[in-house]
DNA sequence: TCGCACATGTAACGCGTTACATGATTAC
DNA sequence: GTAATCATGTAACGCGTTACATGTGCGA
């Protein structure tokens, strides 16, 4: 038993979605851990987070397993030494192993619903300015997406990725059309007058 | 210092969601543990929820802050005791101040679109069954959102409650829409054959 | 008889974030 | 000067789930 490791190497390995998100970014092109970090910020942020704190002890986790191997490069224009990962065939197999396997339903959480769900609580204008908050945050992210769209379209022009990329920004898309809409009716249903009795 | 805990008692509440979940709750009417357990199940559970594991422990935090007070009922119908927890005016005023506050964005994760993202690496028949099968689980929750609507639509017409949570309900009902829309425009997507040359 | 609903709780553990430590270079 | 970017890592800690412990009554 090494360290506060227990149980078989396997065990973590298939539960621990950072060793595939690492893969993943590997199996495009070779990558450092801050690389990595500074990708997933920029590609899959928008319905996948990584932190540093993850990823460093991910990439260590994959080089014990053999799944990557990693080669330090010399300070290049004064900078400082890099660590370059690449994955391994049988890292690569694992991942499509990965891949192939049914993604596991995730448990949703939204505190935005939760405050709106116990709004009968509040007064009826702190609903709305919640409703409104987001609505400006959609219309930002929205903007974002189609920015990065336009970039990718272009600079992955002919890549086998590509098509999954825009397949994953048209959920983003299209998700926060859907969310747009439904602040629209969520502020005309708050906005109307209804005079009730007391219950439940 | 009490036992492990550090800091002020009002830092752990300011980000413990769920003491205002099972606030929210008791704002409606008295509850049980065990029942609260079950109406989040039954209630937001498609966006929010919390483990008994959760519920217990916050609850006894709620009575020690004095934000809900407990009476123990005796065995009725020959069940056992049942502690009914009701709200204080303190738990109501503190549950009211974190209602008004903005609401957190949520990191979202979505496995589904993790692996599709890294699509390329497998079968495109493999990264269809995933569409496929979220297809599948959409249309059984969008039939059960539906039910539920028809349900407390009756249960609590006139409640000032009813407005706000047809209001959630039906984000999930357009969340859910957005999302099988993009379903079927992601499989005629992946249909079409594509000749790419190799690149990144 | 077996499993489920009722009912309350604790313990273990993994996941994930935040903050910290360290330090160079670049841009304003 | 001072903030940001590059670059790697560790430590602390909170959140949340799962499993366990314990026990009754009811229906198939």
């Amino acid at each position: 038993m090494i360290g506060s490791y227990k149980g078989h190497p396997e065990a973590l390995m298939k539960n621990n979605r950072t060793i595939f998100t690492v893969l993943g970014m590997l199996a495009v092109k070779n990558f450092s851990g801050y690389e990595i970090a500074k990708r997933i910020k920029t590609t899959i942020n928008y319905f996948w987070s990584e932190s540093e704190g993850q990823i460093y002890p991910a990439l260590a986790q994959c080089v014990k397993e053999g799944l990557a191997v990693c080669k330090v490069q010399p300070p290049k224009d004064n900078h400082r030494t890099k660590k370059i990962y690449s994955i391994t065939a049988k890292g690569k197999r694992e991942l499509i192993a990965w891949l192939k396997q049914a993604a596991k339903p995730e448990l949703v959480r939204n505190e935005l619903l939760l405050k709106l769900f116990f709004g009968a609580n509040i007064d009826k204008n702190d609903n709305m300015q919640h409703i409104i908050r987001r609505q400006r945050e959609i219309k930002l992210v929205l903007a974002d997406y189609d920015q990065i769209k336009k970039n990718i379209s272009v600079k992955y022009k002919g890549s086998k990725n590509l098509k999954y990329w825009l397949m994953t920004l048209n959920y983003g898309i299209k998700s926060a059309e859907a969310e747009l809409v439904w602040c629209n009716q969520a502020l005309k249903m708050l906005k109307r007058k209804t005079y009730t009795k007391k219950k439940e």
